[in-house]
DNA sequence: TCTATATTGATAGTAATACTATCTTTTATA
DNA sequence: TATAAAAGATAGTATTACTATCAATATAGA
């Protein structure tokens, strides 16, 4: 039996739905290859239209621009993870071990569960390290947020501090906490292979250390009374 | 008496030194205040060498481009930063009051001490918000870190790191803690004003509930027994 | 199968951006 | 007052970020 996710993305976010062409298709894989390879600074449409094989024409008839392009996979990224979020921790009831599991998927380079087609979801999970917060630290974010287009991220962040409450019910910024696991789950893995005096993680290549300290840090908040 | 705060910067950061010419501290001036207004990704050289009064030329003298200038501000924020904390945090010897003062000093806007004569520390702090974590979030990450350009927010984390340890020489995870306090001072400030689904905080003006948020955070996780 | 429609390809063009080069004038300084 | 350094003025180039147009091709419905 062959499953294939299908996502179900919000309109505003491309001019042509890229999901129902093989053009489309393409696209995405390309920019997530190409943007992963020279970063969202270097990336242009003219350099995805020759990698794809068609025109920088054929690009922008898909996306609007490049920044639209970033949150579009952006978006997917966060709707993927919620996904795996909601598959990893189905049947689980105790929320230590969901927490656990959202660190993981948070901060680990995954291991293909349901797979997709023409995303590689390891490219874009090392992407969204370096780019992610890019797609809303602009002068647009209002605009864009009123279009709906950070939903996957906060749908994700809500749904974490949902776990967070069912934990303990009486901590008073689960949310805060959410989105603050969350952007350190990138941030401290970044550091790690970066900027290492940022960190305590000594040069091992893997995520454990950033696992271990937001493990730490998240449990020591909810387990600790109130100062 | 009038005192003023020179900040002693890398040469790496410039060309020509900003700091030591009329049209330098204009650059450096109008540079903040157009960046604040566009954004830095609208922001170009010409545009800054119009409201300057000079040409784009005379820019590229002081900046090789605006990635360094915007790196540069972002360093002289930093050290300024931790002259504010080492200032404020002088002759205290309780931590407690120190890691209160320094979320402060992250998470609020500034009330100036000593005056700056060209730098808005206002402008830039906000700047540092939604810019900062551009000027790392690079392909060019580890170049521009052998030239030493991330050394005043490295400094100041450490410098943190140091408090924290003060408090709890036990804790193992001292820098990867400062490092996501610094952040999320930032992070959850912006969020506040721009995603606030992101965060518990209301629509409150100021910066009180990100201030409690992390004070609580980090007061729980320095004083939790281990998990 | 024919035909209308949507999609793609090919090409061209424009305004703005990100620079580099050169030469002259002004300013500081010894 | 001579000299060097800084700034001003101007020009030019390659690339980026688009928009427009028209022909070729695929597809889907009648």
């Amino acid at each position: 039996m062959e499953i294939e996710l299908q996502i179900k993305m919000n309109e505003k976010l491309f001019l042509r739905n890229p999901e129902q062409s093989e053009l489309g298709k393409k696209i995405i894989m390309h920019s997530i290859r190409l943007i992963h390879k020279n970063g969202f600074e270097a990336f242009t449409f003219k350099k995805l239209a020759e990698e794809v094989g068609t025109t920088e024409a054929g690009v922008y008839r898909y996306f609007e621009n490049k920044h639209r392009l970033l949150i579009y996979i952006a978006a997917w990224y966060w709707a993927w993870l919620e996904y795996q979020v909601m598959y990893q921790t189905n049947n689980i009831h105790d929320p230590v071990v969901k927490l656990k599991m959202i660190i993981k998927l948070l901060a680990t380079t995954v291991k293909e569960g349901v797979q997709t087609s023409y995303v590689d979801a390891n490219l874009l999970h090392q992407i969204i390290i370096t780019e992610g917060s890019k797609t809303y630290l602009t002068k647009r974010v209002s605009e864009d947020n009123n279009d709906k287009l950070f939903k996957p991220y906060k749908d994700l962040c809500a749904h974490i501090a949902q776990v967070i409450l069912e934990y303990n019910p009486n901590y008073r910024y689960p949310k805060s906490l959410a989105s603050t696991i969350i952007e350190m789950a990138h941030f401290q893995n970044f550091f790690k292979d970066h900027l290492p005096s940022l960190t305590d993680f000594g040069d091992k290549k893997d995520e454990s250390d950033t696992v271990a300290f937001l493990e730490d840090m998240l449990f020591r908040v909810l387990n600790c009374h109130e100062n």
